[in-house]
DNA sequence: ATGAAAGCGCTAACAC
DNA sequence: GTGTTAGCGCTTTCAT
């Protein structure tokens, strides 16, 4: 069944189905009810592989991002979907992996498929920055606006949102040391560009408040409850009086490590999470954790990628301040 | 840059070109390279509409599921989109909310993207297996494979592959009663075919232990933990010593509402989840929870449709049992 | 307001 | 082994 069956059956020419499929003010009211009652009597659908063609768009965006069963990424996605199919947009989902190798072929493979635009959920797209590591980007954005959560780069085409985490993290440490803190145990998984900020934000909050940086302090370790909490184990002698981790799962781990320990929590030891995930309320005592503003960031995205799909421009980079949530796990 | 430039360029007919494009056997190895270095030097890739437009096919599977922010859906979204890639299949994404009328418009959508199968994650799908309900999944088996993760339907070109969950809820709640439990509480968050079959279990294992079955015993409830455990606090004198779930999440609850109620855990109270994540080992103390084979499912889903899809036939129906994971937070 | 016809870029049957 | 050509089903310009 398409478009030349349609007109047959309804005694006009396909341009006018088309029209009618398309809504065009350009139809008598007439025709389109004759041509919308054959299309419904035949279950018509129009051929989006031949309408694609002669488009040259499905409506489609990208969305790419290291690994779904994340949570934040999940819960990115399932936002961005969300918002997207609102507009009348399918999603392509395209999980990348944490290489630079398969971020890259990720990407180059999703821009094949002709999306109208391209997403990347966290902060491990910019790699480390540099002009080799982001050239992809670059090319990327010459085909179709690219959006970038939390990650930013400088770049014509490529728009980008932040979470403050520097800034967060300079701040929760220094709270930290004010109420006492002296060895504070930093946990990240990744050096993705938020980890790194986060990290700066650290080191410069205990420089800042005349704390020594502690190299044996500072733990990358696989972000799974179990793996931290051996991990940690295994280090024999660990002294530390607070935690901040980059994300819930890894200071959830570090929880466990305190309560083996038999440490009180939390006049001993102060625990701080990032993402302020489902993590945090599960956990005992409940983990004080960073809101990182997940849906701040991924409603920019969408916002801007559809006026920008509208012809209309955007500004270009702005990012959001994070909350610190506190629950029993810290007592300042 | 199309098949015409290249063809022009490197000095040969577009059929050639597409012999290449495609690898068929039938060109010479010279004529492929010239071809191929062509290709490369104008950074050539071939349109996907176009290609959709002749082969009526665009190597892309569709994924539906109610809220990828689901710790369950998610970690299987991120196998399923995994392992069709590795395929050569991209994954189309529609998240479809939990209601009927939004299940079948989900379908409808993601069929009219001409994909070449549907997997469907989750047990909602199948409704409460009214032929009514499933209406739209007869339909959407005429036009593409569809498998069912977690769900069964008798249909052909549907495939099925399930979790026997009222075969573990059933031998949990006897082993709960065994070890001396007379008032198990289950809880639940959905009414989905699975869902289903786990109060099935739990009450065929109450009536054939001599237990009666008390209706309030039985708790319908948003599955989130502060929710849960407001909801428990809420109904007053709730006298349990056994928590039964449908997922960790609503066990997680309970057992937050057993701590506020200074219960002690296992002792007065054993409480087992369902679908063993994250959350399971995050709590304290750790939860009991029943390994619902959810990868397993996945793997068959994508086994069975890449058969379908290169020709060959599939069985029909295949299920596989579940696991107890004991943890702290049972004593039996 | 409607129709005829020329693409869109590719695949595949057919011819050589 | 390679080229010619007719679709695939739609959108869109240009007539009328």
């Amino acid at each position: 069944m398409n478009i030349y069956d349609i007109a047959r059956l309804a005694g006009v020419s396909i341009a006018t189905v088309s029209r009618v499929v398309n809504d065009s003010p350009k139809v008598s009211e007439k025709t389109k009810q004759k041509v919308r009652a054959v299309m419904e009597e035949q279950n018509y659908t129009p051929n989006v592989f031949a309408r694609g063609l002669g488009l040259n768009s499905m409506r489609t965006v990208g969305i790419v991002c290291p690994d779904v069963s994340d949570a934040y990424m999940a819960e990115s996605v399932a936002y961005l979907e969300k918002r997207f199919r609102g507009y009348g947009y399918d999603c392509i989902l395209y999980c990348s992996g944490y290489k630079q190798e398969s971020k890259v072929n990720a990407v180059q493979m999703v821009l094949k498929k002709k999306i109208d635009a391209l997403v990347l959920v966290g902060s491990h797209y910019v790699g480390d920055g540099s002009e080799e590591e982001i050239g992809y980007l670059r090319e990327a954005a010459r085909e179709v606006p690219v959006f970038l959560i939390n990650g930013y780069v400088r770049c014509p085409g490529v728009y980008c949102m932040l979470s403050e985490n520097y800034q967060i993290m300079y701040d929760t440490v220094c709270a930290l040391t004010e109420a006492g803190r002296k060895r504070i145990l930093f946990l990240y998984d990744s050096h993705s560009y938020s980890a790194t900020q986060k990290l700066l934000g650290y080191e410069d909050a205990l420089r800042d408040n005349g704390l020594p940086m502690v190299e044996e302090l500072k733990i990358f370790t696989e972000n799974k409850i179990s793996t931290v909490r051996e991990n940690l184990l295994q280090r024999g002698e660990l002294n530390f009086d607070a935690v901040v981790a980059t994300d819930d799962g890894l200071a959830v781990g570090a929880l466990k490590y305190a309560m083996k320990k038999q440490m009180r929590i939390p006049e001993d030891v102060n625990i701080i999470g990032f993402n302020d995930s489902e993590l945090a309320v599960c956990c005992e005592p409940e983990l004080t954790s960073i809101d990182s503003r997940r849906d701040a960031l991924c409603k920019t995205a969408v916002d801007s990628l559809m006026l920008l799909l509208e012809g209309k421009s955007v500004r270009h980079k702005r990012s959001v301040r994070c909350h610190l949530i506190k629950r029993g796990t810290t007592n300042f």
